[in-house]
RNA sequence: CGAGGUGUAGCGCAGCUGGCUAGCGCGCCUGCUUUGGGAGCAGGAUGUCGGGGGUUCAAAUCCCUUCACCUCGACCA
């Protein structure tokens, strides 16, 4: 068929070329454009309603435990980026100045945000002085600004869309609660809400964020086997607290400084929904971000109360779905490609045959199935297979995670797994950053974290050989 | 930032050893017919050849420069 031809020609094989089947799927399932920076993109309507989605069920976990939100502005004195030295030399590589305010050069020059931590600290230092005003909260849905030498929409861009959560407390217990609280809430999510299972775990010194004290990650396994770190929580001591001074009084009087922790999601965990679930025919977006859930077309739309049906169906399903009813006078066997495209979940097919028999023909996107729906109690079912293609989406997910994490012992092994099996591989490691550089070197893997789960697997290093302290996961990572 | 590649209509491309009015397919617009896996016929519109500079009687075509995109590395959410 030349249908068939068309689709082929559309979208790039992802086992052919799986970086040119994601660029083909970005721009053709419209989530985003090319800007005229480098690395700005354009978010477009429907890939914008995609982390709009992401925001409003996050946010809500976010509210549900405990937090605020705030904005801060986009611009730092270079002065107050200053003030913690490994953050600013982590981050100064990557920040973009602006220098002129109109034609005046400025006394001082201000940083385009990169992150807000700086911000958050200067304004715990003015806010905060007594136990009684901790602990502090926030969260800020923004974007930050990352002058990243080689970009990629959603993985790697120049400016990013994000949330940041900053929160400041009385002791470091409380703050190490957070950091893992907050881990939790985003594993939940890519679980709960992206149908992505991800590995806790902490990160190695190397790898951990500039100015933290320790990092913690969630990390996925993409189509390819590479790695994607999906989210971040950061618990910070009160290494920032004595940088910026932010100090209170304590209930027996006494000075201290606060303990605190910053976490973030970005639009990175778009490129995660696509990289996991989607497929030749495109995007295969989880029913509970999607911005549309149920697409309607309707057969033979001029045939004598066909359009007047679907719409009322369309209607009364739009109360508790996002539905798209397609009325368009473009071919069935178009718009069914299209939305395939598009990763909607599911989609309702209603003709006059199907009207005569009180039905309508329902085709899931995770798996193709074709079933014939009762036009009674239609919402009711719909919910149902929209729940089962969320657990359908994740249990292939974890399915094809699963099956590509694999174990090594032996230094040779480790290697000829790197290099020839995509995927994670769990191994000892003794705790020297000499060994993870050389891994690095040697198979181009970096250290993923040390998983939560800790399975003693030996008792040497994989690359020296001496005694292990703990389990790494080690994956190429995007 | 290093190596390589690409910028010509909305998309995909041809034209490129300088030469006439810059082409093709798809898409788009109008009308009619169609509609259960990317429709058919008829008519129609659309280009500062990525930008800037140069060489020349003449530049999409040659030279310089700049910007963006893609691939692979090194650096990072």
């Amino acid at each position: 068929m030349a249908s068939k031809d068309k689709m082929v020609e559309a979208i790039t094989a992802m086992d052919e070329d799986f970086t040119q089947w994601y660029t083909d799927v970005v721009l053709k399932a419209e989530l985003i454009d090319h800007s005229a920076v480098k690395g700005c993109m354009i978010l477009r309507p429907y890939g914008f309603a995609i982390w709009e989605n992401i925001q409003h069920n996050l946010d809500r976990l976010f509210k549900e435990t405990g937090h605020e939100n705030v904005a801060m502005p986009m611009f730092i004195p270079e002065s107050l980026l200053q003030k913690e030295k490994d953050h600013v030399e982590g981050f100064a590589p990557e920040v973009a100045w602006v220098t002129h305010g109109g034609s005046e050069l400025l006394a001082e020059r201000l940083c385009v945000r990169p992150t807000s931590e700086t911000l958050f600290c200067d304004h715990y230092a003015h806010i905060v002085h007594s136990w009684r005003d901790l602990p502090k909260l926030y969260n800020q849905w923004v974007s930050v600004v990352r002058w990243e030498k080689t970009t990629r929409p959603f993985l790697r861009s120049t400016e990013f869309y994000w949330q940041e959560g900053h929160t400041a407390h009385a002791t470091a217990l409380e703050a190490t609660e957070e950091t893992l609280r907050m881990l939790d809430v985003y594993a939940d999510f890519y679980r709960d809400y992206l149908a992505i299972p991800v590995t806790k775990g902490q990160k190695t010194e190397k790898e951990k964020f500039a100015g933290a004290v320790s990092t913690y990650t969630v990390e996925a396994m993409m189509h390819d086997g590479k790695a994607l770190q999906s989210a971040t929580s950061h618990y910070f001591g009160d290494g920032f607290a004595r940088a910026f001074d932010i100090q209170y009084t304590d209930k027996n009087n006494q000075q201290q400084y606060v303990h605190q922790t910053s976490w973030g999601l970005s639009t990175r965990s778009i490129g995660a929904i696509i990289m996991v679930h989607g497929d030749d025919s495109g995007l295969v977006l989880p029913p509970r971000i999607a911005p549309i859930q149920v697409a309607i077309i309707p057969i033979a739309a001029h045939k004598p109360g066909v359009l007047e049906r679907t719409t009322a169906i369309s209607q009364e399903l739009g109360r508790t779905f996002r539905i798209k009813l397609d009325t368009s006078d473009k071919m069935p066997g178009w718009k069914f490609s299209e939305y395939e495209m598009k990763g909607v979940p599911l989609r309702l097919e209603i003709g006059p045959r199907d009207l005569e028999n009180n039905q309508c023909v329902a085709v899931r996107r995770d798996n193709g199935a074709k079933i014939t729906l009762p036009l009674d109690n239609l919402a009711s079912s719909v919910q149902d297979l929209l729940d089962q293609i969320h657990e359908g989406l994740y249990e292939k997910a974890l399915q094809s995670r699963n099956s590509r994490i694999y174990s090594a012992l032996a230094w040779p092994e480790f290697v000829d797994t790197i290099k020839n099996k995509p995927g994670f591989v769990k191994a000892m490691w003794c705790g020297d950053q000499a060994c993870e550089l050389k891994i690095k070197e040697e198979t181009g893997a970096t250290s993923r974290c040390l998983p939560f789960d800790q399975e003693m697997q030996s008792d040497r290093c994989i690359c020296c050989g001496r005694p292990a302290t703990s389990q790494v996961i080690w994956g190429k990572a995007y």
